[in-house]
DNA sequence: TTTACTTTGTGTCCTTAATACACTTTCAAA
DNA sequence: TTTGAAAGTGTATTAAGGACACAAAGTAAA
C-alpha cells in the first residue's frame, strides 16, 4: 500500500475509493470542463481528474485536494454527485496502461465518489498555470468519450447541475464579479441546453433579487454597450440554503 | 480478507466499502423506516440496514443484495442517495463492539454508499417473516438516534425523498394495488412534512392523470367509504422517466 | 329509528406565474 | 453617415397555485 508522510502523519491511501471531479467552467458562450490528458498510447487519452483517498481525509476534502493540487484552485464550490461502483469500470483494456504506470495495486476494485464544481474560467488557465499538468477546458459538446466510465460520470453531473440551477442560484460561481444579464442568460441556456426567452428570462431573474446593476458599463463593444451587474451575496446566500424552489407541492 | 464461495466462484468482500438502506414504508398514517436491532450492550442498538459490497457485484446489485437478504424483498424501488466517508463515521466506541463481532477487520476505513428504497408494509411484516433479523418499522418521527453516521443518512434520504416526489410519482412504491385519494394524500404529507389541501391536492393529482378510479368502495368502514383507485403504469412509467418538473426555466 | 359521529367528495374566486411576441436604442467600424 | 450587432423594454393571454365551506354516505350508539 502507497504510503505518505504529510506533516511527520503516515497518510495512506485507500486502493479502493476514489474521487473524480467534473469541473465546470463557462467561457461566456458555452460550458466547459477541466480534462487531463493522460498522455497514453492507447485508447482515450482525456479523463476527469481525480485520485485515490486518503484514509486520513474525508470525500469533500479528497474532492478539494484534487482540485489544489491539480488547478491551485481553493474555496471552490464543489457538489457531491454519487458513487459510481461498477466492477468493470476500470477493466477495459484501454486503461490498463495507465493504471499500471500510477497505481500500487492496478487491478483493485476501485469505486469513486464524484463531484461536480464550478469555477470562474479566469481562475484556471491551463498554460498560464504552474499547477497545470496537461489539463485542459474542453467544451461538454464536444465530448464524446472518456476513460474509465467518465463520460457517464460527466453525463450524470450534466443533469445533476441542470436540477440544481432550478433550485438554487449556483450559477454565480462560474461568472466573474461583474457580468451582463446577456452572458448571464446565455450561462443558463448553455447548462439547460434549451433557449430562454430573452425577455421572460430577466424578468424571472430580476424578481429573484439577487442581482444588483452596478453603474458601470462595457466598454468597447461595437454595439450598445451592456449594463453590468453583480449579485447581493447575502440574498444569494439566504436562497442558497434555502432553495428557491417552487414546484407545486 | 473474508471470503466466500458462491456457485463455485469465489467472492471476496471489499474492506473499504459497504452499502446501507434507508428502507421506507407508509402504514396510511406516516413514514416508516426498517431497523436492524443490533443487541448491543452499549451505544445506540439501532442501526439501517447495511453490508460491505463484494467485489463482484456492483453498487446498485450490492443495496438490491442487502434489501433481499434482510427481507426477502425482490425488485424494489431503489434510488442511491450518496457516498457517506468521514474518516470517524464508525470510531464511536459504542460502535466499536459490534464492528468487532461482525466485521474481518473492524478498524478499517470504511466509505458507505446510502440507497433508499420504498417498498409497501404488507410486503415485508417483520414478525411473520423468517427472514427477520430482529428488523422492525419505526416511525421516521421517533427516530433521534442511530447508529454510526446513520442518523445523518436518514435525514439525508428524507430530503432526498422529498426533492424525487416532486419530480416523479414514485409514491406509489408504498401503497398497495388499490388505495383511495386520502391515503394518497396522507402519503404525501408524510413525506413532505407538511399539510395540503385537499381540494388542491385531489385536482393536481387528477390532472397528472396517472390514476384511474375502480368500480369499487371501501367497505366496513363508519362512515362514507372511499372510491378506491389504481395508478396507470404506462402514464406512471412515462412520467418516472421523464419526471414532471415543472420549475419556470 | 333517530341521532351523533366521522370521513368523503366537490367548485369558485383570486392571485401569481408562464409564455409568446417586435421594435427602438446605442455603440463601433466601415 | 450608414451599417451591423447586441441591448433593452411591455403587454396580453393562458395556466397554475392557494384559500376556503358544506352536503353526502356510511357506522355506531342511544
Amino acid at each position: 500500500m502507497k504510503k505518505k508522510v504529510i506533516k511527520n502523519k503516515l497518510v495512506e491511501l485507500n486502493p479502493n475509493v476514489s474521487v473524480d471531479c467534473v469541473i465546470f467552467g463557462f467561457d461566456f458562450e458555452k460550458l466547459n470542463v477541466l480534462l487531463i490528458d493522460r498522455g497514453t498510447t492507447l485508447g482515450i487519452p482525456l479523463a476527469l481528474p481525480g485520485n485515490l483517498i486518503y484514509n486520513s481525509e474525508n470525500l469533500d476534502e479528497a474532492a478539494s485536494r484534487v482540485l489544489e493540487e491539480l488547478a491551485g484552485l481553493k474555496n471552490i464550490y464543489l457538489e457531491q454527485i454519487g458513487a459510481f461502483g461498477d466492477p468493470l469500470r476500470i477493466t477495459k483494456i484501454t486503461d490498463q496502461e495507465w493504471l499500471k504506470a500510477m497505481r500500487a495495486e492496478p487491478s483493485a476494485r476501485v469505486i469513486t465518489v464524484a463531484y461536480f464544481s464550478l469555477v470562474k474560467m479566469s481562475d484556471y488557465v491551463p498554460q498560464a498555470s504552474s499547477f497545470a499538468k496537461n489539463a485542459s477546458w474542453v467544451s461538454v459538446q464536444e465530448i464524446s468519450e472518456l476513460a474509465f466510465d467518465h463520460l457517464e460520470i460527466l453525463t450524470t453531473a450534466k443533469e445533476s447541475l441542470k436540477q440544481k440551477i432550478r433550485r438554487q442560484p449556483i450559477g454565480f460561481n462560474l461568472l466573474p464579479e461583474k457580468f451582463t444579464l446577456s452572458q448571464l442568460h446565455r450561462l443558463y441556456e448553455s447548462i439547460l441546453e434549451k433557449p430562454l426567452d430573452k425577455r421572460n428570462f430577466r424578468r424571472k431573474i430580476q424578481k429573484l433579487d439577487i442581482i444588483e446593476s452596478l453603474k458601470e458599463k462595457q466598454k468597447g463593444v461595437p454595439h450598445k454597450p451592456s449594463q453590468l451587474f453583480k449579485f447581493n451575496k447575502e440574498k444569494y446566500e439566504l436562497l442558497t440554503k434555502i432553495g428557491f424552489d417552487n414546484f407545486g407541492f
